[in-house]
RNA sequence: CGGGGCGUAGCGCAGCUUGGUAGCGCACCCGCUUUGGGAGCGGGGGGCCGCAGGUUCAAAUCCUGUCGCCCCGACCA
């Protein structure tokens, strides 16, 4: 370690924010370049290439042949999937000394399916899988949490290519497969979730995701089934809908003057005494007026959302439904051309009536069939009540529009679900045709005619990997890496100023490494025990091994960063025991002799 | 793009209210002491005080503009 380029910080950075960040940063394992962007020092890259070597391994298992494509790219190819214009800010774009453009690719589908188009022309070609460990650019409006989100980040990125669609779920389950394998081989505690498939088109979809508090994206998950769903992607049960009994009231229309929210109107309406159980925010039908804007479209057109008013509308999860159809709050001014529409007090019993009727009315799947409620009246300061889905209003459909909360029933079981947090380490979805067709990739058949091809598509972000491992595993002391991406196997301390602490810490760490165990040796010289101890917690290595006082009884002390144990083992056994240690087949207990 | 905060040494910060030519801790270099929990003493190197303009005898400090960064939100295979 007298040589290593390392310098660890006593202080946290002022930037950081999340452990990851904070730790690999003061470890000296990463340092920031500009916002999202970031260099690897010696430790960070001994870290990441472990997982690459994982990453590559299971790749194999799978049959899957590793490519390497260029990160700068010439527009055309972003042209012929029109990517260039979809893709929006979020491309880094250049050009070279002719002015031709350029771009950092942000993935890779285009080049991928040309590669193969080039090269491949037969049914007896396929199936194929392909994949590469790149660095990807992405102009993200706000990078942040460090490593976990940056704008240049390294991703593995691959494709199946198939003959059927059956061919292509088989793929498609083959990666999972591998996967499941990365993650755990990693030591990540991790959910598989049903994800929506986005920009990407296509159908099945599901995301890896590390479960942590700083994690960006919500899930739920079943608190008895397996069900789990991002949340973008997730339903609910519904309660079953109302059998009319023919005795619901007309539709009454009360004044309710300054009601701008849901409880001043909860307020007023239990004031009026209708009924003999107090109205409730659940009541109330609350009526979200949203724009949406299809591609190639120019014009906003408006989208009325209804949901239970104790609810709020998740705009995420609508728009994960609405892709590639562009959703966002409608303003004041979208709200001028719908003269019909008063503002707070927006009822569905007009829509499709008259002028408005170009308006879509979604509800969510809560407001059911039948299912009774205070609404707005479309009149200023008066509010309706007894409005019922089916007698009063159709919507034109239901979308999963509510943000989903703990305690909603699973879709499958009715059980509680609960919403955490996750980091998502991994994607694998069923892209389809679409890249396919848009660059006419087939293969000849058998009967002569050609066969379109199916792809897949499966990434897994390695840094973000890294950040999110350090993210799980982390303590008060530092990081603390699961045994098979640490930097070294040992974490070889030697403390005092007698040089045979030295003498014999460097013998062990010879013997170690010819026994094939990585040593990570400080040797530095003048160094205060203190300082030692503390870089070696911090740095995270799993075993920790120190050459010091006891080496006068002629033992050295093997310390286990995660739970602190430690013993003495004497000197002459010690590389063998410790080497045990770090292969995992000493049999007798922590603490116990050899 | 909206809201909030911050730019002073490699890192973390003080100084700015009330202008007088830059300081503390860590890190780094030298010497002596110290060596099982981020050592002590002494000596030292390192700063376009984000940038530009203005006010002033004098600006890190006041004014205007500008750039950048961080956080929250919008956005985001």
């Amino acid at each position: 370690m007298s040589t290593l380029f390392l310098r660890t910080l006593r202080d946290d950075p002022a930037d950081a924010e999340v452990p990851s960040h904070k730790l690999l940063v003061r470890a000296g394992y990463v340092r920031r370049v500009a916002p999202g962007i970031y260099s690897w020092l010696p430790l960070g890259l001994a870290v990441l290439d472990k997982v690459e070597k994982v990453v590559r391994e299971e790749m194999a298992s799978i049959g899957s042949q590793e490519v390497h494509f260029p990160a700068l790219i010439p527009r055309e190819y972003f042209d012929a999937s029109g990517r260039w214009e979809e893709y929006g800010e979020n491309i880094f774009r250049l050009m070279d000394r002719k002015k031709a453009e350029y771009l950092l690719a942000p993935t890779h589908e285009e080049l991928f399916t040309l590669l193969v188009k080039g090269e491949y022309s037969s049914y007896k070609d396929y199936p194929l899988s392909l994949y590469q460990i790149q660095i990807k650019y992405r102009d993200e409006a706000r990078p942040r949490a460090g490593i976990l989100r940056g704008r240049e980040f390294i991703m593995k990125d691959s494709y199946s290519f198939d003959l059927s669609h059956e061919g292509l779920v088989k793929s498609y389950y083959d990666h999972r497969g591998a996967y499941e394998r990365i993650f755990s081989r990693l030591g990540f505690d991790y959910k598989i979730v049903f994800a929506v498939s986005g920009a990407m088109g296509g159908s099945a979809s599901e995301e890896f995701l590390a479960r942590t508090p700083s994690g960006e994206d919500a899930f739920v998950q079943c608190t008895n089934c397996d069900y789990a769903a991002n949340t973008e992607a997730a339903e609910v049960a519904v309660p079953p809908a109302v059998v009319s009994t023919g005795s619901t009231n007309a539709v009454q229309i009360h004044d309710t003057p300054n009601t701008p929210t849901i409880d001043t109107l909860v307020e007023v309406f239990n004031a009026l005494g209708l009924r003999d159980e107090p109205f409730s925010a659940a009541d109330t039908l609350k009526n979200v007026v949203l724009r949406t804007k299809a591609p190639g479209e120019t014009e906003w057109s408006l989208l009325i959302v209804g949901v239970p008013g104790d609810r709020e509308v998740d705009l995420k999860r609508l728009s994960g439904q609405l892709e590639p159809i562009e959703v966002e709050q409608a303003g004041p001014e979208d709200l001028a051309k719908a003269p019909l529409l008063v503002k707070g007090y927006i009822g569905p019993q007009i829509l499709g009536l008259e002028s408005p009727s170009k308006i879509k009315y979604l509800v969510d799947p809560l407001v059911v069939e039948g299912s009774v409620w205070i609404t707005g009246a479309n009149v200023e300061g008066k509010h309706a009540a007894n409005v019922v889905r089916g007698r009063d209003f159709t919507p034109d459909g239901e979308i999963g529009a509510v943000e989903i909360r703990d305690g909603d029933r699973c879709p499958r079981c009715g059980s509680p679900l609960e919403v955490a947090k996750g980091i998502e380490l991994g994607h694998v979805f069923q892209l389809g045709e679409k890249y396919a067709k848009a660059f006419g990739l087939t293969a000849l058949g058998q009967e002569g005619k050609p066969v379109g091809i199916t792809m897949g598509s499966y990434g897994v972000g390695v840094t973000r990997a890294v950040a999110a491992l350090a993210e799980q595993t982390y303590d008060d002391k530092g990081l603390c890496w699961p045994r098979i991406v640490a930097p070294a196997d040992v974490h070889l301390v030697a403390t005092g100023k007698d040089d045979a602490v030295f003498v014999a810490a460097a013998k062990l760490a010879e013997e170690l490494e010819s026994k094939g165990v990585s040593v990570l040796y400080d040797d530095r010289y003048g160094v205060s025990p203190g300082v030692k101890f503390k870089d070696s917690e911090l740095l995270g290595v799993p075993t920790i091994v120190i050459v010091g006082k006891g080496l006068a009884d002629g033992v050295v002390e093997i310390k286990d960063r995660k739970t602190d144990e430690r013993r003495n083992v004497p000197v002459a056994s010690a590389a063998e025991v410790i080497a045990a240690v770090v292969a995992g087949t000493e049999v007798t207990a922590p603490g116990g002799q050899t």
